[in-house]
RNA sequence: GGCGGUAUAGCUCAGUUGGUUAGAGCAGAGGAAUCAUAAUCCUUGUGUCCGGGGUUCGAGUCCCUGUACCGCCA
């Protein structure tokens, strides 16, 4: 049995995230993973919550509560709302976890080991009010140049001018507005990633059929300027993974955590170590060549500003560690989707969140259109019209009427039974042969993580479905040739477990109520004939509600003015 | 300022290694049908493929250049 390891990015554990997130990587994560357990392969697909850093720090402060409590919290809303979306991930972690803490460690120790890892002094602002070592960003002054007040340490907003810290004039605090602030000496640790630039070039270069949008981004940050940098690993915060080599103490490094980015993506390993622990599984068998991963082939799913973590970084920490680790076969990565003409913006609210969308519609129109629309090869724009006249097309008119005109065509004429009698002709063979055909080319473009095609593709299958009734009528056939028009129905019937199947990696729950209503369960057409002679004469079905109510002018006008602003 | 990306029908987007009359869906127009969520199906595109040069027998596709938008970096 093939076995897949798929990763999403990892959401940033400080508040929900935008469509724009979820389209980026999650969902199409997630198409992949329902699309190879369908096709009989043994999957992992794994997530979790960023939670280390000074954001989740200040979102914590702001919401009154500790930091791991704040982070628990919205690990539970991030996962509420994966549920919601029907994120089918088999664990869905937390970078605070224990077993992330242990390998990040461990990852620290054979990166030391392997004289990767070098210490260095550098001077940063502490601020004694805040009893801590504050980021560029979060101290405030005046600004040298245009006299701006509340300029950032390491830029000003209003002339742009890039700062030093240590230009402002009369400097404060972000997080507290305190003027008491000292340079201070401190230690950190550094990855010497410059020294890995080779080994990643030529991993990099190794790697075949990757999109280019991954390989030029990792190419200009091994080659351009003075090529690939070193980065601290450390900082000097409270909320994170103690320093530590492996399990020993890090003389020196006393009370220092390490920097986000670095235990970040180890993660993705912690977290199937978690589900491991919590179900009794093998975790190494998906992560370690020595300890049978050699089969597994690795896919990741992230949006383009992630990719130089992903081709450089976590590869840096990977390879670096000089043991038998499992690194990615293939990056997909995505561009980002524009809200009506501009960004989605987290900080600035602007556009729809995860659970803002759920309450406005059910998960399988958000799936279906951003999955048809998916940022692959360019940025995509999202508007309120676009949406409203694709969905109701596409999920009501050509695939939720073809179910409801079948069904009660059915129900009206033979009852809720699948009909005996006639054969198929022509016409049926034709379809069939359509049909297998659209199959194939689908399947070409899932394997293929070409998801707008595959959509395209999909669609097609169902406008299929349409054509087939059109030209068969068998509304007419059955005044003159009962039997002819039960023959033309069954086969009709047939066609909705076959797309619900087909259709379940985009639309889960409307595949569910489709399989539900007509007494079948998800199976794989590997022959198309006979799969749509599945439903034998006699079999009972029932007729489903509408899958997709349409969405109406009135709707896509309140809900167009509900989030053109702010968030509420 | 440096680097990179994008610019194709009213809209959202495809166009593989350069090769015959540049495509899809939606919207628009006309028609058929009436089983169905007024849902379907068929027919229908006079597009300076951003502008300007160039390479080539031949360029949306390669090169140079200008413009616009976006991103990254400094």
């Amino acid at each position: 049995m093939p076995r897949t390891l798929i990763t999403s990015a990892i959401p940033y554990i400080n508040g929900i995230k935008h469509l724009g997130n979820l389209v980026g990587s999650q969902l199409p994560a997630d198409l992949y993973a329902r699309y190879l357990r369908l096709r009989g392969h043994e999957v992992m697909f794994i997530c979790a919550t960023d939670e280390h850093g000074t954001p989740a720090e200040l979102a914590a402060a702001k919401a009154g509560k500790p930091v791991a409590e704040y982070c628990a919290e919205m690990w539970q809303v991030q996962k509420d709302l994966a549920d919601g979306f029907r994120l089918s991930f088999d664990h869905f972690g937390r970078s605070s976890s224990p077993q992330n803490h242990r390998l990040t460690q461990h990852f620290a120790g054979r990166l030391a080991e392997a004289g990767l890892i070098e210490e260095r002094s550098e001077k940063q602002v502490y601020s004694k009010a805040d009893g801590r070592f504050l980021p560029d960003r979060y101290i405030e002054g005046t600004c040298p140049n245009c006299g701006y007040e509340r300029a950032r340490g390491d830029q000003c907003e209003n002339c742009t001018k890039q700062l030093d810290p240590t230009d402002l004039i009369d400097p404060r605090s972000a997080i507290s507005g305190s003027t008491d602030l000292e340079v201070r000496e401190t230690k950190h640790l550094y990855l010497r990633q410059s020294l890995l630039r080779d080994r990643l070039d030529q991993w990099i270069d190794g790697q075949e059929g990757w999109p280019i949008l991954t390989t030029s981004i990792a190419k200009k940050w091994l080659h351009d300027g003075d090529g690939l940098q070193d980065r601290g690993i450390t900082r000097d915060l409270d909320w994170g993974i103690p320093v530590r080599k492996g399990a020993e103490p890090w003389p020196g490094m006393e009370g220092k955590v390490f920097y986000v980015w670095f235990d970040a993506p180890i993660e993705y390993i912690a977290a199937t170590n978690e589900w491991a622990d919590a179900t009794d599984g093998d975790w190494e068998r998906w992560w370690r060549t020595d300890k049978g991963a050699e089969d597994v082939r690795y896919v990741q799913f992230m949006g383009k500003d992630n990719v130089p973590f992903h081709t450089l970084s976590f590869p840096a920490t990977l390879l670096g560690s000089g043991e038998p680790w499992k690194t990615v076969d293939y990056l997909k990565s995505f561009n980002y989707l524009n809200y009506d003409g501009g960004q989605f913006s987290t900080s600035q609210g602007r556009g729809v969140f995860m659970d803002q969308a759920l309450e406005v519609l059910p998960a399988d129109y958000w799936r279906w259109w951003l999955l048809s629309h998916v940022p692959e090869n360019q940025d995509t724009e999202f508007t309120w019209e676009i949406f409203q006249a694709n969905v109701n097309k596409d999920l009501a008119d050509v695939l939720g009427n073809f179910v409801s005109r079948v069904t009660k065509f059915c129900r009206s004429k033979f009852g809720e039974v699948v009909p005996d009698g006639g054969a198929w002709g022509e016409t049926e063979a034709a379809l069939i042969a359509r049909l297998a055909k659209g199959l194939e080319a689908y399947q070409g473009h899932m394997d293929a993580i070409e998801i707008r095609k595959a959509a395209a593709e999909l669609r097609g299958l169902w406008v299929a479905g349409n054509e087939y009734l059109q030209e068969a009528a068998p509304w007419s056939v059955f005044k003159e040739d009962p039997d002819k028009a039960a023959a033309q129905i069954r086969l009709a019937l047939n066609l909705i477990p076959f797309y619900a199947t087909l259709s379940a990696p985009f639309i889960p729950d409307a595949a569910e109520t489709m399989h539900g209503a007509m007494g079948t369960e998800p199976a794989w057409p590997e022959d198309v004939e006979a799969t749509l002679a599945t439903l034998a004469p006699g079999h009972a079905f029932t007729v489903p509600d509408v899958l997709f109510a349409k969405i109406s002018d009135d709707d896509r006008a309140a809900w167009a003015e509900r989030f053109a602003g702010t968030r509420d």
